[in-house]
This record gives C-alpha cells, sequence and structure tokens, in this order.
DNA sequence: TTATATTTTTAGATATGTCTAAATATTATT
DNA sequence: AATAATATTTAGACATATCTAAAAATATAA
C-alpha cells in the first residue's frame, strides 16, 4: 500500500505511543507527540482506520491493526538503517542523526534498503541502541542495563541512550560519551543518586539521571 | 529559502529546459517534462516568480533567476552526489538509480550533502558522466565525444550516457557496457552508422543512435 | 490582414492536510 | 447522581497542488 508522507509519520507516532505503553492511543497524546491539534489527530485517525491500518472508535483511542504494525516496522526499519549509516559511514554527530533519518525513512524505495543493509553488513542495533528490523520485520530485543545499575569497580560497554533529545546527546558527546567506549564505574553517591565513572584517563561525573538513560552491556 | 518538494521539482525542470535550449521555457514544454497539465504549471510559474526565483511574463515563459538557478544547481548536486553513493557504494544498478536518486535529492540537510560529497571522495561526475557542483555551486565540464566518433582500431574509455530512460540502460547493462570499461571500435557500418565494438572479449554490435550516446575520453 | 490554429491563462472544482472555535462525549469530583 | 473538568469530535476555513473546460492572447496561414 501507498501511504502518504504524513500518513507515515501518524503510522510511526502511534507505534512508538503503543509500544511504551501497550494501550489504547489516545488522541491527545498522538497530538502532543506529532505537535499538531487534537483536531487534525482525529481526522487522520478516520482516515488511517478507513484504510484498516488501525482500529478507532471514536471516543475511545486507536490502536495498530496488524498490517499497520507491519508498515510501522518498516519504518523502524528504515530509519534505524540510515541512522547507522549517518553515525557510521558518514560521521555524523549522534545529535544530528535524528533529524536527517526522519526524513530519509520516508523514501520508498525497497530496493534502496537492502542494498543499504548490505552495505552495512547487516547491522542489528542503531547507533542509540535501538534494534533493526531485518527484511522480514523481525529483530531481537537486546539485554541491556543502564549504567547507573554498574557496580563500582565494574567496567561496561556502551550500547545505547534511551533519551534522543539533541540537548542530551550534545551533553554526552561534550563528555566524550559515546557508542563503543568503555567505561568504569568508580562511585555511586547515596544521597543523590549521581555517580563517578571513568572513561579513559578521564573521570567523569554523571548525575543519576543522565546514568540511568545510557546502556550499557556490563563485561 | 525554504521550497517545497513540488516547487523544487519545477525549479530542477526549468533548469533542465533552460540549459538544453538556452531560450525561454515555455508553459507547455514544461507541463510536458513534468507530466502535468499547463494549468497547474501556470499557477506554479506565478508562485515561483512571486518568490523571485523566475522571471515570467505571462504569454512568455519563464527563466531563472541568479538566486532561482542557484538552488536548482544545489539541487543538481545533491541528484549526482546521490546517484554517485546508489551506483558505487551501494552497487544498485544504473536504470534504478535515476528514480531514487530523484527521491534523495529533496533531502533537505547540508551538513548530509556535505559529509557524503567527502565520504564519496568529492567525486566531480556521476555515473552518467554529468557534472557534480560543488559546494560553492561551481563544477567544470568534462571533454568527451560520442563513441560513435571513435575510430576504428582506437580504444576509447567510458565515462557516460546520454540518455537515462530506463530501457537503453538495460539494453547497455545487458550489453554489459557501463562506466569505466575500456572499449576498441572495430568497424564503422558506412550504410546505417551502427559499429562493431570489442568489451574484453565480446563482440557488441551497436546501432549508431546507441553509439552516439554513450560518451567516452579516447585512450 | 483577416481567419484559423495553437498556446496560455483564468475560472471553478477536487484532494490532502492543517487549524480554531464550538459542540459533544467521557471521566472525575463532590 | 448531578456537576464540573477534561478529552474528543464536528463544523467551517485556509493553504498547497492538482485537474478540466472555457476564455483570452499569440502565432500561423490563406
Amino acid at each position: 500500500m501507498e501511504l502518504s508522507y504524513v500518513e507515515e509519520t501518524y503510522l510511526k507516532g502511534l507505534h512508538h505511543l503503543s509500544t511504551q505503553t501497550n494501550k489504547q492511543v489516545t488522541t491527545n497524546d498522538l497530538a502532543a507527540t506529532l505537535s499538531n491539534s487534537a483536531a487534525s489527530v482525529t481526522d487522520m485517525l478516520k482516515k488511517l482506520s478507513r484504510k484498516s491500518l488501525i482500529n478507532y472508535e471514536p471516543y475511545q483511542g486507536a490502536r495498530l491493526t496488524e498490517q499497520g504494525n507491519k508498515l510501522a516496522t518498516r519504518l523502524l526499519r528504515k530509519n534505524r538503517l540510515w541512522k547507522v549509516f549517518l553515525y557510521q559511514s558518514l560521521n555524523i554527530r549522534w545529535e544530528d542523526v535524528q533529524e536527517i533519518a526522519e526524513e530519509l525513512e520516508h523514501i520508498k524505495s525497497d530496493l534502496l534498503i537492502d542494498h543499504l543493509d548490505a552495505f552495512l553488513g547487516y547491522p542489528k542495533f542503531d547507533p542509540f541502541g535501538e534494534p533493526i528490523p531485518n527484511a522480514q520485520g523481525k529483530y531481537t530485543l537486546r539485554v541491556q542495563s543502564p549504567l547507573s545499575d554498574l557496580l563500582p569497580g565494574k567496567q561496561g560497554l556502551i550500547i545505547g541512550v534511551k533519551d534522543q533529545h539533541v540537548s542530551f546527546l550534545k551533553y554526552l558527546d561534550e563528555k566524550g560519551i559515546g557508542i563503543g567506549k568503555i567505561v568504569t564505574s568508580i562511585k555511586h553517591d547515596a544521597y543523590d543518586q549521581s555517580m563517578i565513572i571513568t572513561l579513559g584517563q578521564k573521570e567523569i561525573n554523571l548525575s543519576g539521571k543522565a546514568a540511568s538513560l545510557i546502556f550499557i552491556k556490563p563485561l
């Protein structure tokens, strides 16, 4: 099925919200996510429902159908493969990757995406640690724990970040924290949950919140 | 200036037609190029004129202003860099490259394009032999002669093709003719202008028309 | 140079996607 | 359970881009 740019955006928003909460997606939540008015969202929900991409009952919110989910997953595949390309091949900084990938994910060609996948060596995760669905839509979640759980003295490999806001990514970039870096936990502060880690020679102080948004593989 | 997808398409069409003929672009010609009605074209010409991207007088056709030309050149740069990427990095076939690049050229980020340019090693020509404008919009035309001018016994390096229709590119692909291949002229037919060339061990018969659309650098 | 043919523009309609303001339905509170 | 607060939908408008059919301008030919 051929979808418009906007329809795809809504589908992705629906997928995002429904995997987060596993409940019906409400009109207002979707409106907030997409920065649109609730009225616009209602219109689009009716349209997507007519196309059988969502189940929608007035006043009851919406949920992706199997077909809608399949299309949303395809968008995630495209988005994340492009992110790998931008980050790894083009050396574009973390905080700039998201915005560009959001445009690239709407490029239609399946041929393109499969060739891109091959070019990148069939990566399983994007630069933020999110799993990349394969051509059949299958993907595996990774065992990952927040940096905040790393016990003092232990080492971890950074494999992802939860928050993808530009300001947070810049904050990490400035501290030298990125995918593939190895860090050692030095000390937790019992009072404010902040922690001290080392990255190479450098000692870094992280807020408890920041540490909980960074994912590692314990070494 | 932020342009819509469609405005960009018109700008590219205008550029294409005006470099071909170096005259005012007529409404009907542009309509044919873009497969739109003349009425739609008139509307858009008025809009682009209001934005000072073209000079337009009713019934007299249109011509790009300096600013319009600059934006059109930027689109060409994007289109051609993407073509290099698709053809060279992703190994996508000649005949599939055009359609995908036409979508990719509308991706907005300058950062992306400059990084792509660097990644590809600042190529000067695309896989069809067209010059790639640099970040400042400058580009150099290449000395290139049609394969049909290659004298019997002489060798040439294939560097471009004029016609970019899918059927023609497939025809060339099937014969093994592509960028970077070295061919030797064997014989011209005086009657129908067809020619015989060799490519490696293989002997290939080309129509006069086809040979005139393939560009070579004499060796 | 007047009539005819062609090209271009205008007029009016349609489709997509957006909005604000008003109406309606649902949920929470007393 | 009635009322107040919140969420959602409907109504009506607007912007972009498209079309067909009719009108107007330009170019061609007798």
